[in-house]
RNA sequence: GGAGGGGUUCCAGAGCGGUCAAAUGGGGCGGGCUGUAAACCCGUUGACUUCGGUCUUCGAAAGUUCGAAUCUUUCCCCCUCCA
């Protein structure tokens, strides 16, 4: 098997190929495109992409050429896959913001000095946005059937349930078909890798392709990756694992890392860190905690950097076994002016952490608040000078929350 | 087109004139145990509060009543069966 391919396996991002052997062959043999497509429906990306993200990288370590594509077109229609409602339509300037954004996350991932695995960059707009009706009905509109595009999954579970799916969404699936065409010409690029979800979409852009130019091209997607517990990945109740450090601080992003369920460690030290299959076969054997230090520091530092991630490791210690401060730990700032005016449940108020003040009394009831690591029992208890330790309070809620406030 | 069943707090799901901010389970949060894990145990889970209470919630609106999640009317949405 092909060298790409065997380590795409043995990582766990194998789900379907749409002809593995021929791929197989193909890759051994020249170097190639392969392109991943992505929404730009949020102003950052999360965890949720990050497995799609690693696949590029693969390539890269193999010599292929990724090329990211940046839905900035199809975003205007609203991909109906997995999905029972229409979303929301986001507007033209919100659309180029979040493009714009998702690229520069993409960059810190991707960005590369060898011209050969440099990513290339697309935004599909470019090429949606002047189609022509009647002509792209005629050369395009006349490679699908409706019987097929009826059959797929996305369009199926909305006409079973008599849930409403507009035109423009039913013709979603065209417009992604028509971007890997598009692709195809202009970059001759050859495969596309997305979610398990995307099978239908992949598999009608190789559709139209082989019948449009007669050319052959591949399809290959990964899993949806669950948690042991459960949980959809990605998610947590707290919001996002989001990628960008406006919405989530490195810090967060390590702490998400360090809190993965025993069970899912190695699978996402596989998933989610360049260390290769054999080292990760002598990390299976180290203490539980070390691993998810490692994989904490590995993701950390390929996003945020070596620096970054360091910053986190020592705060974590620091914050979770001596009690001090670290670095990294998130900060809120308070005016000195307004000390005094200030009891302890404003102060959480403005710490974020939480946004209510009848369950902040609720914590503060159940010894679950704490200033400098001492438990406040008095909910009424005024910010004041005395409480600073260099002009500086730590402040926790619970075992695991906690924030610097320094006076300023 | 005809006949029924239903929309309840984050989710599932009870309540069917006052004792309902609404049972129970799940999830979340806090505490305990531990390893910043899982499992388990305890507590808590609308908002605001001068801790006396006050305000907003049971698909939407209007009404009956001293009093409505519970009754009536209209509207919207879902589901099942028959044609």
């Amino acid at each position: 098997m092909n060298k790409f391919l065997k380590e795409f396996k043995d990582r766990g991002f194998f789900y379907q190929c749409t002809d593995d052997n021929e791929l197989s062959y193909l890759l051994d043999k020249k170097k190639i495109k392969a392109y991943v497509g992505f929404d730009c429906t949020a102003e950052s990306l999360h965890v949720g992409s990050l497995l799609q993200i690693m696949c590029l990288r693969l390539l890269q370590k193999y010599g292929h050429q990724p090329i990211v594509l940046l839905g900035g077109g199809t975003t205007r229609i609203g991909d109906p896959s997995g999905k029972d409602k229409t979303r929301k339509i986001l507007n033209e300037d919100e659309i180029e913001k979040n493009s714009k954004n998702i690229k520069k996350i993409l960059k810190k991932f991707l960005e590369s000095e060898d011209k050969n695995t440099r990513p290339i960059f697309v935004n599909n707009f470019e090429w949606l946005k002047n189609l022509k009706y009647i002509s792209f009905l005629r050369d395009i509109g006349k490679h699908f059937t409706i019987n097929k595009m009826l059959t797929f999954e996305s369009v199926k579970t909305r006409l079973e349930r008599e849930q409403s799916l507009s035109y423009m969404e039913f013709n979603y699936m065209i417009l992604q078909a028509y971007d890997f065409l598009e692709l195809n010409k202009k970059e001759n690029c050859l495969l596309q890798i997305g979610g398990s979800d995307q099978w239908g979409n992949i598999v009608n852009g190789i559709d139209l392709i082989k019948k449009y130019s007669n050319n052959q091209v591949y399809g290959l997607t990964t899993p949806l990756i669950t948690l042991a517990s459960g949980a959809k990945m990605g998610k947590t109740e707290t919001g996002a694992i989001w990628l960008d450090k406006k919405f989530l601080s490195p810090y967060d992003y390590w702490q998400f890392w360090r809190n993965i369920d025993d069970r899912d460690v190695l699978k996402f030290i596989k998933f989610f860190t360049d260390l290769s299959i054999e080292n990760i076969e002598k990390i299976k054997h180290e203490e539980i905690n070390k691993q998810k230090i490692i994989l904490a520091n590995e993701t950390t530092s390929m996003l945020h950097g070596d620096n970054e991630a360091k910053k986190c490791e020592e705060t974590a210690k620091k914050t979770f076994s001596e009690n001090s401060l670290g670095s990294a730990l998130p900060s809120i700032y308070v005016d000195k002016n307004q000390l005094n005016n200030l009891d302890i449940v404003d102060l959480v108020i403005l710490s974020k952490l939480e946004n209510s003040k009848s369950e902040i009394r609720r914590l503060i009831k159940a010894n679950g608040v704490k200033i400098n690591n001492k438990t406040i029992n008095d909910e009424k208890l005024i910010v004041n000078e005395k409480l600073f330790e260099k002009n500086i309070i730590k402040l926790s809620l619970g075992k695991k929350r906690h924030i610097k406030v320094e006076k300023v």
